[in-house]
DNA sequence: TTGACAATTGAACGGTTGTTCAACTATAAT
DNA sequence: ATTATAGTTGAACAACCGTTCAATTGTCAA
């Protein structure tokens, strides 16, 4: 089995999985912008601010309370999860309120917490 | 209203809804493994192999050829993933085989691949 | 119109992280 | 034993990212 067509340090080794492989393959961009889904969610700032608006729409300031940070940090953050549309905003007067997108984004919430959950209880056996 | 007992830069706007947001918020202990569990998937190469191995087990070699990068680097995100127990590997002779770690890794790999494959068909609208 | 305050913004700083490179281990074949 | 190759590892570098800080915007009340 010799060299192959890629630039790259290796030998194909199994010529047939990666053909195979590559015929199944995912389009890349679905699979970037997966990554940039999940990168969203895994900052411990911006999952907390998601936690929080899953249970009740909150203005920024009652944000920072609850996470004991600066309004400046928390308004940094939710432009991130409004930039990936995971949050939405309304203003009323000076206030403003976030809460979640969709009903979309509490489901992958709620996944990503019964995984988290069960692997905590498996730990304990 | 004035200034409240936390160390911040924020008036308690809503003291009811920061009351209420803090007796039912899930502990911060689960919040982070969430965070990191999402964190090990927000790399492109690490969700590329992921994806690569929901088909079949394969070799550093063939990944590193697939996904056009040197060994090393590929070898540097299964330990990754390797550590955050996406991913297990079996070696035979001088071949590492890897796959996902269960069944629970697909499964959130594909809950997140139906909502971005959504979100395109809604794009498109 | 002035003051107060919720919220946003951009720059800067420091910590994190992905890839590269070189050195190394382990296994198989000659 | 020697050579070749699969894979791992640690250091180093650059790019990225979260928070802080200071300045600014927008809205309300006096």
């Amino acid at each position: 089995m010799g060299k192959n067509e890629f630039e790259c340090d290796c030998d194909v080794i199994h010529e047939d999985r990666v053909k195979l492989a590559k015929k199944n393959m995912i389009e890349e961009e679905t699979l970037l912008l997966m990554a940039d889904l999940y990168k969203a969610l895994s900052d411990s700032t911006r999952i907390k601010i998601v936690a929080i608006l899953g249970e009740q729409e909150m203005c920024v300031c009652d944000i920072a309370v609850l996470l004991n940070m600066t309004k400046s940090a928390v308004s940094h953050q939710l432009k991130n999860l409004r930039e990936m549309e995971l949050v939405k905003c309304r203003k009323e007067g000076k206030v403003v309120f976030y809460s979640l997108a969709d009903e979309h984004v509490k489901q992958i919430f709620n996944i990503s917490y019964s995984h988290v959950m069960e692997e905590k209880i498996e730990g304990k056996n």
